[in-house]
DNA sequence: CGTAGACCCTGCGCGC
DNA sequence: TGCGCGCAGGGTCTAC
């Protein structure tokens, strides 16, 4: 479900909700995520209050400031996963894994039936070394990075590699956040065909890559994210960036630049839609 | 070393 | 109506 315009989104939307609130408990009815969860790990949150919310790649990072200093609860969402505040006695849904009860009587739900999620509780001052983030690439929308994720950026990280250029923008070790929808988006805009090796870019193009991942994903965020299924933010509102979607899940449809046939082809087992007229 | 594939899990929509 | 199949936005591990 959500890549990083989606958990950008979701932070915002929960960041003005959470902060200031303290835990009152946490109860984990199903340990059984991509990562185990650690009951007794979550429960250390209780007393502590919410400080702010990030965000990295895909991870949404929420850091509590509490008496053994400060800890930061990263939620990842897998393909599935469902983070929604909900005031007052809000009855367990389906595949509530986790709940935060808050101080305030909310309750913050983690909701994931395929349980491709995770949540863990790290030291704030020990999350650059987790290994969770540790060989993290570039974060594309960070202010250093964005004006000029310039294909420069993007061509150095490739240097010395081969393979498809779509693999190589869903490789978290290069940038973080661009998952399936987005490569696939970006490629389009870019004009370039998603087979193409990465041994095979003018810098030219790796300019216009990058440029092309930067602004599919903020006009991603601007319009909420994209909803297929079930994506909603903290307060369960859907995107509507998936009426924005250009090639994604349009296989047969026209292309709108030039007419021709969407094609939808299979790389490392995800889908690739691209037109095979503008995209080179 | 890098890359391709299997795997983790449930739910949904489609064709028969 | 019911069933089986393929497919789904993620990441990680293994086998080449």
């Amino acid at each position: 479900m959500p890549e990083l315009p989606e958990i950008e989104v979701l932070r915002r939307s929960l960041a003005p909700r959470l902060v200031g609130e303290a835990v009152a408990r946490v109860a984990v009815r199903e340990p059984r995520l991509r990562e185990r969860v650690r009951p007794r790990e979550l429960a250390g949150l209780a007393g502590q209050t919410v400080r702010a919310l990030g965000r990295r790649g895909k991870y949404l990072l929420i850091h509590l400031d509490g008496k053994k200093g400060c800890q930061t609860l990263v939620v990842h969402l897998g393909m599935s996963g469902r983070l929604t505040l909900a005031e007052g006695r809000a009855p367990d849904e389906p595949h509530e894994h986790v709940a935060i009860y808050l101080r305030s009587g909310a309750k913050l739900r983690l909701r994931d039936p395929r349980r491709f999620g995770l949540v863990r509780v790290v030291a704030t001052d020990r999350l650059a070394r987790d290994p969770h983030f540790a060989g993290l690439g570039l974060e594309p929308l960070a202010p250093e990075a964005a004006e000029d994720l310039a294909g420069t950026m993007l061509r150095e990280a490739a240097r010395g590699r081969r393979g498809p250029v779509k693999s190589f923008l869903m490789d978290a070790g290069v940038v973080v956040g661009v998952g399936n929808i987005y490569a696939t988006e970006a490629l389009f805009r870019a004009g370039i065909h998603p087979l193409r090796s990465v041994a095979r870019l003018s810098p030219a193009r790796w300019d216009l890559l990058a440029a092309a991942v930067v602004a599919v994903l903020r006009q991603a965020i601007g319009q909420g994210g994209t909803t297929l299924n079930d994506f909603a933010d903290g307060e369960g509102r859907s995107g509507y960036f998936q009426v924005s979607l250009s090639a994604y899940g349009r296989e047969g449809e026209p292309c709108g630049a030039c007419g021709a046939a969407i094609r939808r082809i299979v790389q490392s087992s995800r889908s690739t839609f691209y037109c095979p007229r503008c995209q080179r």
